[in-house]
DNA sequence: AATGAATGAGTCTTCATTCAT
DNA sequence: GATGAATGAAGACTCATTCAT
């Protein structure tokens, strides 16, 4: 079998580039793969599988809702500063004119399990005080174009990033009920 | 001279769209330009040109620097609405391998005026107490990455952003200072 | 414009063998034709108008029914003594299984056209009495067959059906009345 | 050993095919065969030998020479109409420029064998005046190229063959000597 | 200056053939 | 003997780039 887990590859490289990876003749993918689009289906099948592990489990967990939102928003941070490259193969993706819409739509059910926890847990926190008012889909949509900005940034920007490493607490100030 | 300001094209075109676009034969194109890079090169230019227009007279500009922040983002935040396109190729541009470093370097350019910018007014507003204390720049690529991320989201899911489009007031949180 | 009259090519060669053969690079052939079919629809075109070419005048020439007959079989006889390829570039055609309908269809126009003409003339003859009763239709089945299968062994057996180069007047026996 | 008699391929067929129709891993054809080519080899020369059995016990049947040549004649016709899959096999082999010539020359000899009955039959018929005269190996070609073009008809346009199936007598006439 | 015909290297894909098990 | 995974050489087609006019 195959194995492309580590491999990283972008729609843009060649059959060639993916079977040198690989180290696989380039007859052989057409063995495991129907063509070049169902080789990169695969591999985002694998990370995305991966990374909805445990995500529900989070709306269980113990603490209270604004507790658990700091966790599951430093996770995810943390997440994008180990593997950001996931994440920038994830938006080369989408901005490819030619990806397929069932791929598209696979990494977009990815994202709206993300953030069906993320607004689950602004409401509750609203409702303690946690967290401010207004609307939870709008706090969260910030929120997630913080984390997907701050990766991209990583990957091109690396240094400086690097060097001024964001704290979490500071994007979740985006929550922040208005103190008397 | 080729005109070439309004073709919003993508690298993935082909050199048959771009002269078709441009009402321009294939042929001529190469009086101008070296290669198909160095016409996304020009065109870049153009646009980042374009786009650091006026932006250090903010710097100079009446208003509390709290206000002046206020300024900037929600400058940044219309331009990204309404010319998403814009963005979506400069990452676009970033994130392909091939594209050359000095294309890099051009957009790193603007991207670093763009940051002078905001750090200033960071650090004058928590001179006046409006912005809350810590490393500027952190805070800086926080919110670069929301207006970043933001762009992004409402290109591939415009949908979802535009119906819960996040006022800038949610954006600015991030300089709210501990109220008392 | 590209020249391929005289190039004798079958749908097996290699778009590198068409490319050669008409002395043109394998690229060009995509600016005249959409793709390798195309190339054989059109050689095919040519030859079968060319073939069509006065063949309904026979009917309105002068003579016997039976006399144009014979003119209109020696002729047929003739065309695929000088031109057999032509004749097994079609019959490569229909008997591949990849070819597509509308080519099908092309050969097949050609071939009704031809036949209407036989069968027309031989009812006349029949009528005169120089063609012997029956079904016209089967008559002219079996001298289509003749002609068909004379022209395939003349390319695969040449040598031989040179030596024993068939007479016409063997052919016109089919249509030959029973003599008292 | 592998059994391939009821398998119908062509030599487009691919490998895969063929070992997946005989029931046998593609590997394991190559033990028995040294390459695609010797499989449609073999797949002829069963077919051939099978053709070739009784034929020259024609020669020593009962009967008057215009009588065994009608039955000899009709035998073909029937095997023709029958398995037309065969001949329309022997005939993309023959035309396909790929084929090497020990295949022709197997498929030449099988012909060459019934050419040799049915010559010998016509100048027995010439002898008894039930065969008109004039060169018989003219006739004879004649013939079977109205078999051959009869059974490629029967293939790409049944339909009209099959509505006008045309009487062996048809093809006999072309022997019918002048009558008084 | 301008055109678009022409080129050829590169891409995805198929398939006959080989080879480790 | 038997398997089917693996290979590599084409093949059709695309496209950045050049060149004659």
């Amino acid at each position: 079998m195959i194995h492309i887990d580590q491999v990283l590859l972008f729609p843009g490289s060649s059959l060639a580039d993916v079977a040198a990876e690989a180290k696989v003749s380039q007859g052989l993918a057409y063995r495991y793969f129907a063509n070049k689009e169902a080789i990169f289906h695969a591999l985002f099948e694998q990370v995305v599988q991966t990374s909805l592990v445990g995500m529900s489990r989070i709306l269980e967990m113990p603490g209270t809702p604004g507790e658990r939102l700091d966790f599951l928003i430093s996770g995810a941070w943390e997440g994008r500063r180990e593997h950001p490259e996931f994440y920038q193969l994830m938006y080369q993706v989408l901005s490819d004119e030619a990806t397929p819409d069932n791929l598209r739509e696979l990494i977009g059910r990815q994202g709206q399990a993300y953030q069906d926890v993320m607004r689950q847990l602004i409401v509750e926190g609203q409702a303690t005080g946690e967290v401010v008012g207004g609307d939870p889909d709008q706090m969260m949509i910030v929120v997630l174009a913080c984390l997907d900005g701050l990766s991209r940034l990583a990957l091109w920007d690396s240094e400086r990033v690097k060097k001024h490493f964001p704290e979490t607490e500071i994007i979740l100030r985006i929550f922040k009920p208005d103190q008397k």
